[in-house]
DNA sequence: GTCCCGTTTTGCGCTATCGCAAACTATCGG
DNA sequence: CCGATAGTTTGCGATAGCGCAAAACGGGAC
């Protein structure tokens, strides 16, 4: 088995607190894989076999209603876990994950799982941090679905992808992967069609300046104010 | 400080994996107060001083944006922790606590949330799967409120309800605690008015007998076929 | 027993957003 | 270079649910 390097990730939040040795026995017991763009990962209701380190790439992880529809849960960025299945102890995934970009991985077996975390329990402490904060993070966008129109979420969305996974232009701020508007839909709770015509509506104004899966910000203080006007303050 | 008494908690999930003797040392650690109906056990944005364990009574968590909207993050039922702040490496409270009956909870001061880990590594183990059920129910929730029409949400947000808080009697399940339209408009993500709208409906179908904060479900099978209804089947 | 306050009910107009349909257009494979 | 395909734009009703307002109601405090 190919040997991972120790230096890619040992300064990862997952590894805090873990000595180099250890890390080494760790990824001893992993894995990689190269997953070409658009091909799943794994699929929601599967069994959950494996979990994931993202170490280059995005992928985005998918929840499917029994009728078909779709919500987008998060797109994972290099250096974080995702398919932790085992971590709530469910037996399958529950959500379906794909590669939006060509996108490599770590791969453990699900049965790893206690003897790592047994043997490194920061392992543990680590992971309760990282998805304590998604806990966090999920409430924030419940929050704002309950209380905000459709276009201030969807300024809120665009800025958190822009944040997480944004490429500094002269004239803007990137989306380092290509995203639809449907995928934006699926992240905010809209249809694609509203979501094009409000990027449709940014466009003219200069706010964002977009195609085909591509999305730049070309004005990202004017998003962050769309994002913070409360409902009323009328437009033009 | 008056001992707490380690059979009422020692089979909790929480301390699944924890000798007697440990538990008794882990216990040592907290102090438990009481609550009384509707007072406020920690505020949104405190520092997070402390972490809960939910002995008796029920506890209402919930979030407010800047303008004052609030939606209700969940409802502790016993047995269960909250303001575990320290899980997610935030100093400050990310919601609102307030007990909805007279509660009674164990109270860790949380700089002793590190130490009690390391010297009990199943603590994490457990925190972490109740934090992983808790995100997967939050995207569940995010799904409803993307897919589905007011009144199976709150179809839903009743079932689940009562499943984890009802209380069986003959002509069919209450809910064990007070609970306002208002509260109920806070979880689905709608208005106290088009709750009272649905519950109004619901009681002149028969499916439910409810009044001033009380809601018994009379016919939670028929609730359940309205939560599963697809958007279009129309009724009347 | 009575008063007061928080909760619930209900009516009505309004509008943000959906749903459907159709035209348009980049991009990729060959 | 060209056609096929997936993604995007836009128009036009239809409507679920909001927002406001006001009345009715129930329960506890004294």
């Amino acid at each position: 088995m190919a040997k991972v390097d120790t230096s890619l990730v040992a300064h990862l939040p997952l590894f805090a607190g873990v000595t180099p040795e250890a890390l080494d026995e760790i990824l001893r017991e992993a894995r990689s894989a190269r997953y070409p763009k658009n091909s799943a990962i794994f699929e929601q209701g599967a069994d959950a076999q494996s979990f994931f380190l993202l170490l280059h790439g995005h992928v985005r992880a998918a929840k499917t209603t029994p009728t078909g529809e779709q919500i987008v849960v998060r797109y994972v960025t290099p250096g974080e876990t995702f398919g932790l299945a085992m971590a709530i102890g469910a037996a399958r995934y529950p959500a379906t994950a794909i590669a939006v970009d060509d996108s490599v991985v770590l791969i453990w077996p699900t049965s790893a799982w206690p003897r790592l975390v047994e043997r490194f329990p920061s392992l543990a402490a680590n992971t309760l941090q990282a998805v304590g904060t998604r806990l966090q993070e999920s409430h924030t966008r419940i929050l704002e679905m309950s209380t905000q129109q459709v276009e201030q979420r969807v300024a809120h969305a665009l800025l958190r992808l822009a944040k997480q996974s944004g490429k500094k232009l002269d004239h803007g701020i990137e989306i380092d992967f290509p995203i639809s508007r449907q995928d934006i839909a699926q992240m905010t709770g809209t249809t694609l069609h509203t979501v094009s015509r409000i990027l449709s509506g940014w466009e003219s104004q200069g706010l964002v300046e977009s195609g085909r899966q591509r999305i730049i910000l070309r004005d990202p203080h004017g998003i962050v104010v769309l994002a913070e006007r409360s409902a009323d303050s009328g437009a033009v």
